[in-house]
DNA sequence: CTCGTGACTCCCC
DNA sequence: AGGGGAGCCACGA
């Protein structure tokens, strides 16, 4: 299941804001990823800003997507303004096991999940 | 239909 | 070292 979202495979039928959706579920709880190892893993490095576009949108979506496990590449929480209240994120995020210090995650690299790693 | 903009990142002065 | 530009794609005005 993983492989069919590469967007190396050409096969895929689903749209770049569908496969974002899909790999930001597969994010486990305790650990977070960042837009640009999405878009990465998509097949668009370039493409991060669409990543942050999709979980602008996420909320449209009808099965949850956990939009606070996607930081940027320097582990802050570039997004938080978007939940709503400035610390929700921040403690969805403490929730689940993660030290946030200053926007950014404490010991960023070692919570990181990066789909292009993990799900090969 | 064209233009501007955005939860980003990388490359080049 | 730090600032500026380009690339990416969808969506609303």
């Amino acid at each position: 299941m993983s492989k069919n979202l590469r967007n190396q495979n050409a096969g895929s039928d689903m749209d770049f804001f569908t496969r974002v959706y899909q790999v930001v579920r597969m994010i486990p709880s305790g650990k977070v990823s960042t837009y640009g190892a999405i878009a990465r893993f998509l097949g668009s490095p370039q493409s991060a800003r669409m990543v942050g576009w999709a979980m602008n949108n996420s909320h449209t979506q009808k099965d949850y997507v956990p939009a606070h496990r996607v930081l940027n590449r320097n582990g802050m929480l570039t997004g938080k303004h978007h939940f709503g209240g400035s610390k929700v994120m921040e403690e969805l995020l403490e929730s689940e096991g993660i030290q946030i210090v200053d926007d950014s995650v404490v010991d960023f690299h070692a919570h990181l999940w990066d789909p292009n790693a993990e799900l090969i």
